[in-house]
DNA sequence: CCGGAGTTTCAGATATTTCTGAAAGATCGG
DNA sequence: CCGATCTTTCAGAAATATCTGAAACTCCGG
């Protein structure tokens, strides 16, 4: 192997690894994270069994987190002509890597708050008590607030990228 | 008790409960946002034993996670005359609770991610092939909207409330 | 239908995170 | 300085999340 592609490899395997142990952060798991960073700086699709071996990680354990990435749409399975192996490619566009990530993220971390808040808020309507309404009018707050939050999130996410950072430019300007 | 207390109990320990399941989700851990749901709803500050009782936890874990809270900035230490103890309250408007969480969120997400995505992009600055440029755009591509990114969540948590809403209604509009 | 290639599932093993309880440390009035 | 009260720390226990490896399943050409 010549020098740029030690280099290159070094460079990789280094975002791999470390892109993993960002993903604890992220509420990822380690797996999944180095396998997304992985196909994200594939030049071809590649296997299972690729995975596996650069990864060094078992069967079970690549099948669940590709099938995964699958589900959050970060990357594809693509059939290859004269291939029955299945093969993954990432979603390599920044923009919608971004929306793909905020849906996720709204779905598990933003509705089931909405949830919980509009049932609390619900619930305590109409206690006839100076506590009751403080409860009541604090749940129904951080209901509206989360519900702004939601509207905001979708609104952003259905923008084409070019609009976005117009407008997130002038923001910052 | 009354019925209205009972019924404030009642919706207070859902919100409880049901808050610190969702913690999980958002890669906080469920007794750290149970603390924070319980606070949130006191009418008045209460003491490290109040949250061992009401939740039926250790000394340990009620004192590290309240002192955890304490350092986010989303609970505050208060002392009362002529009480030895401390005694906690929580910030409870949400524009505040918004910016603190942004704020740290962005610091143990974002600005890791940065710091891996530069180095990456730098390391692989003029590795000259096909394969060398690839790698090295991606980790730019990223780089520049993750940077991005973290410039918008400082200008938005430095709004005043009302300014942001309106910019966003705006948006929404 | 059979055999081989590939995919999926899942019970048990491992690793990681969180919690407990008790001991040590701090603070203060007397 | 003492004893009482409250806070802090942390080793080991418990709970949770993740991974392995192998068996079961699916699909297809012949």
């Amino acid at each position: 192997m010549n020098a740029a592609a030690e280099k290159l490899k070094h460079a990789r395997d280094e975002f791999v690894a470390q892109w993993g142990a960002l993903g604890t952060q992220w509420g990822i798991n380690r797996t999944m994270a180095q396998i997304h960073a992985l196909l994200m700086t594939a030049p071809e699709p590649i296997t299972t069994d690729d995975v596996m071996e650069d990864l060094q990680i078992s069967r079970g354990n690549a099948h669940t987190n590709l099938k995964e990435l699958v589900a959050w749409g970060l990357i594809k399975v693509v059939v290859k002509k004269g291939e029955r192996r299945e093969f993954f490619e990432a979603e390599k566009d920044v923009w919608s890597i971004f929306t793909i990530v905020a849906r996720e993220r709204k779905r598990r971390e933003i509705e089931p708050a909405l949830a919980i808040l509009s049932k609390c808020a619900e619930e305590s309507q109409g206690i006839d008590t100076p506590q009751g309404k403080a409860f009541h009018d604090q749940m129904k707050a951080l209901e509206d607030f989360v519900g702004f939050a939601s509207k905001m999130s979708d609104r952003v996410s259905a923008m084409k990228y070019g609009f976005a950072i117009q407008l997130a430019t002038k923001l910052l300007g």
